[in-house]
DNA sequence: TAGCAAGTTGACCGCCCGGTCCGTTTATTG
DNA sequence: CAATAAACGGACCGGGCGGTCAACTTGCTA
C-alpha cells in the first residue's frame, strides 16, 4: 500500500528545512504569513515547498501534528506520576512553553480538515481527560471541573500574555498560575454554567 | 473647525445599517470577512460603505470605540459600588457579554493606529484599575494581581469559550467564573512571575 | 561515469481583496 | 417644483495570495 521509497538526501534536508521555517514564521508572524515567504526564509523556491506539502494547510498540519504528539507523549508519561496534582501542571505548563505561538487557534483550525491530526488531537484529550480525572479524585483540583474545562482552559495563558505589549516572554507562566489558582478546591466558588459536551 | 453639516436623512440611516452589519459579521465570521460582503448584509454598494469609512480599519475603528466607550461608562459607575468585589465581576461580565466576539483581539488590532480608540482604551483601563484597586484593597482580590492582569485576562473567558465546538453562547461565563476564582485571596499560590507593565 | 528518475525553481495563472471613480439617484430647500 | 449638493452603487484597478507547470539541475545506481 505505501511503497514509500525512501527520499533523497537533499529532499530529506529541504524538508526539515521548510517545516523549521514554517514553524518559525507561524509563531513569529501568525498562521497569515504567505507561502513565498515561508520558502524564502528556508533558502528554497516556492515550487519546492509546494513540491513536499500539497497545500499551505497540509504544512500547517505537519507542524501540528508534530506538535500534539510530543504533547501527548508527555501527558501519557505523565500519568504514572506520584503526584497527580503536580502531573497536570506540569502537563499545563510543558503544553504552553512548547506552543509558544501568538495564535494557538491552530489546535482546532488545523484539524478541520486533516484526519491525521483529528485522531492525535483526540488521543491527546484522552491524556488530558485522564490527568484532569487523577487529579480531581486526589483532591488537586476542584469536583466540578472537567477534562473539557481544562483542555479549552489550556491554551488560555499563552493568549492572555501575548496581548502584553513589551511584556518577557515567560509571562504566560504567571497567568498559568492564576488560572490553575482557579482550578483548585480551596476557595471554589460554585459554577454558574454546565461544563461544555467532552471533547 | 468642524462645520459638520447634519448628515441627510438616507445616509444617517445608511450609516447605522452599516455600523449594526459590520459588527454582526465580524462577531459571526471574524475580522477578515470582505467589505463586500458587510456591505451586502447591509443591503447597500460596496461604494456607499467607503463613503462612511474611508478605510476597513476605520469601519472596525468605529464599532470598537462605542463598545469601549459603553464599557467605560460601565466601569465608571460601578466605581461607586458598595461592594467592591462583587463590582469587579459585574464589570468583567459585562465586558465578556457585550463583547461575545470570536476574536477580541480587536482591543489591540483596532487601536494600533486609530488614536480615538487609543484614548477610550486607556481611558478604560484606568477604570480597570481602580476597579482592581477598590477590590484588593477589600481583599476580595489577592494582594499579588494588578490592573493590568485583570486588563489582559479580560477577555480569556471569550476566547476559551469559543473553541468549545457545539457549546451553548453562555459557556463563557463558566470561564469567568473559574478565572475570577482564581484572583481571589482564598488559597491563592505565590505567582511565579512578576506582573507585566501597566496598560 | 552515464543515464535517469527525483527534485528544484520562478515565471505564471486565476482569484479575491481593499479601495477608487464617475454616472446616476435622491433628500433637501427656497 | 426646480435646482442642487449630497449620497449611492457597481464596474473597475492594482496588488498579493495560494497553487501550477515545464524547463532545468542533481543525487543515486548499475
Amino acid at each position: 500500500m505505501t511503497p514509500t521509497r525512501p527520499l533523497r538526501a537533499d529532499a530529506a534536508r529541504n524538508r526539515r528545512l521548510l517545516l523549521a521555517a514554517a514553524a518559525d514564521e507561524f509563531a513569529e508572524r501568525g498562521l497569515d504569513v504567505s507561502v513565498a515567504d515561508i520558502a524564502r526564509r528556508a533558502g528554497l523556491g516556492k515550487g519546492t515547498l509546494f513540491r513536499h506539502f500539497a497545500t499551505k494547510d497540509d504544512l500547517l498540519a505537519a507542524i501540528v501534528l508534530d506538535r500534539i504528539d510530543a504533547l501527548n507523549a508527555v501527558g501519557e508519561q505523565l500519568l504514572d506520576a506520584a503526584d497527580p496534582g503536580a502531573a497536570l501542571l506540569e502537563f499545563l505548563t510543558v503544553a504552553a512553553d512548547q506552543q509558544r505561538q501568538r495564535d494557538l487557534s491552530f489546535l482546532q483550525e488545523a484539524g478541520e480538515l486533516n484526519a491525521d491530526v483529528t485522531r492525535a488531537r483526540e488521543r491527546m484529550f484522552r491524556s488530558v481527560h485522564k490527568l484532569v480525572d487523577r487529579a480531581r479524585e486526589h483532591g488537586a483540583v476542584r469536583a466540578d471541573v472537567t477534562g473539557a474545562d481544562v483542555i479549552l482552559l489550556m491554551c488560555a495563558p499563552n493568549y492572555v500574555a501575548s496581548y502584553a505589549p513589551d511584556a518577557s516572554p515567560d509571562l504566560w507562566q504567571r497567568y498559568l498560575a492564576i488560572i490553575f489558582d482557579g482550578l483548585r478546591p480551596e476557595g471554589a466558588h460554585p459554577l454558574p454554567h454546565p461544563p461544555p459536551p467532552a471533547l
